[in-house]
DNA sequence: CGTAGACCCTGCGCGC
DNA sequence: TGCGCGCAGGGTCTAC
């Protein structure tokens, strides 16, 4: 369901909706996703604070805050440092304090079939729903996931980076430090076909299946095109392509092609805007008119114009 | 080392 | 109507 538009647009639909509230209870029902839930990990929310919603990749990052004791927890977590006698600048002592006491962050990956929405607090339980958070505001935040391929996990907001879910993730294709320069070298010394490098979490996150096949044929590039046999001035061509797909989906509200919805039960409409995705056999939209083609790399099915894209 | 393929799991639509 | 098959937007692990 969830490339790295329908978490964004998922994100957005949620923010306003959760930030302020309160994780009242934790309720796992099935903790059989991708890694078992840990319910108690995952309890240590309930009386915490909801402050932000944060994307990485197609991670969906929920920051909170806010115990209901923060003197007791903020003193039990510095008092460490001042016991070993390594209290540095008064500003180390007060990052590891908010670190380890105020910030834990809900972390969450929809895989391929998760879906996350806000329900009235005593709607029945859904089928396959996994865990459900129950808010003060009376509401629900649901997570159902039929395939179980997502995760639900709990982390210190201040060593995410280093958790290994995101030790090894590439680059933000919507970051100021993505271009063609970027991509450039990220390719040198590989032969990969230019899909399955797009597709290569290590080297650019949030681009899955969909986008990998829209972006090379904004950029016309064959997807099974070696990256070592891209010219320079190429790259320029698949990174705009690759950030204007990206921005033209979230504008759209992401791709609903079997039930992706937003926080809000909203579906997206990006679906009517793909050029090639899904469209084996029809002509090739804004160009030549070739009939769009269907091949698989690396198990997955795969659309490109055959006369367009070289 | 980088790359290709199998695998995890359930549900849906299709052709017979 | 019912059944088997292929396919589905994710990541990870293994073998080459």
């Amino acid at each position: 369901m969830p490339e790295l538009p329908e978490v964004e647009v998922l994100r957005r639909s949620l923010e306003r909706p959760l930030v302020g509230d309160r994780f009242d209870a934790v309720q796992v029902h099935f903790p059989t996703l991708r890694e078992p839930l840990c319910g108690p990990a995952l309890r240590r929310l309930q009386g915490r604070t909801v402050r932000r919603l944060r994307r990485r990749a197609k991670y969906l990052l929920v920051d909170t805050g806010g115990e209901r004791l923060p003197h007791r927890d903020l003193a039990d977590a510095t008092d460490p440092i001042r016991v070993a006698g390594r209290a540095g600048p008064d500003v180390v002592g007060k990052d590891r304090g908010a670190a380890a006491s105020g910030g834990l962050t809900l972390v969450l990956h929809l895989g391929m079939s998760g879906r996350l929405t806000l329900v009235a607090g005593d709607a029945p339980l859904a089928a396959h729903e996994h865990v459900g958070f129950d808010l003060a505001s009376g509401r629900r935040l649901r997570f159902c996931d039929p395939r179980r391929f997502g995760l639900a996990f709990v982390a210190p907001t201040g060593d995410l980076d280093g958790d290994r879910h995101f030790r090894h993730l590439g680059v933000e294709p919507l970051g100021s430090d993505f271009d063609g320069a970027r991509l450039a070298a990220l390719a040198r010394g590989r032969r990969a076909p230019a899909k399955s490098f797009l597709m290569d979490a290590e080297t650019v996150v949030g681009v899955g299946n969909i986008y990998a096949s829209e972006a090379l044929y904004r950029a016309r590039i064959h997807p099974r095109r070696s990256v070592a046999r891209i010219a320079r001035r190429r790259f320029d061509v698949l990174a705009a392509a690759v950030r204007e797909v990206l921005r033209d989906a979230i504008e759209q509200g992401g791709t609903t092609l079997n039930d992706f919805a937003d926080g809000e039960g909203n579906s997206g409409y990006f679906q009517v805007s793909l050029d090639v995705y899904g469209r084996e056999g029809e002509p090739c939209p804004v160009r030549c008119g070739a009939r769009i083609r269907r091949i698989v790399i690396s198990n997955r099915s795969t659309y490109y114009c055959p006369r367009c894209q070289r």
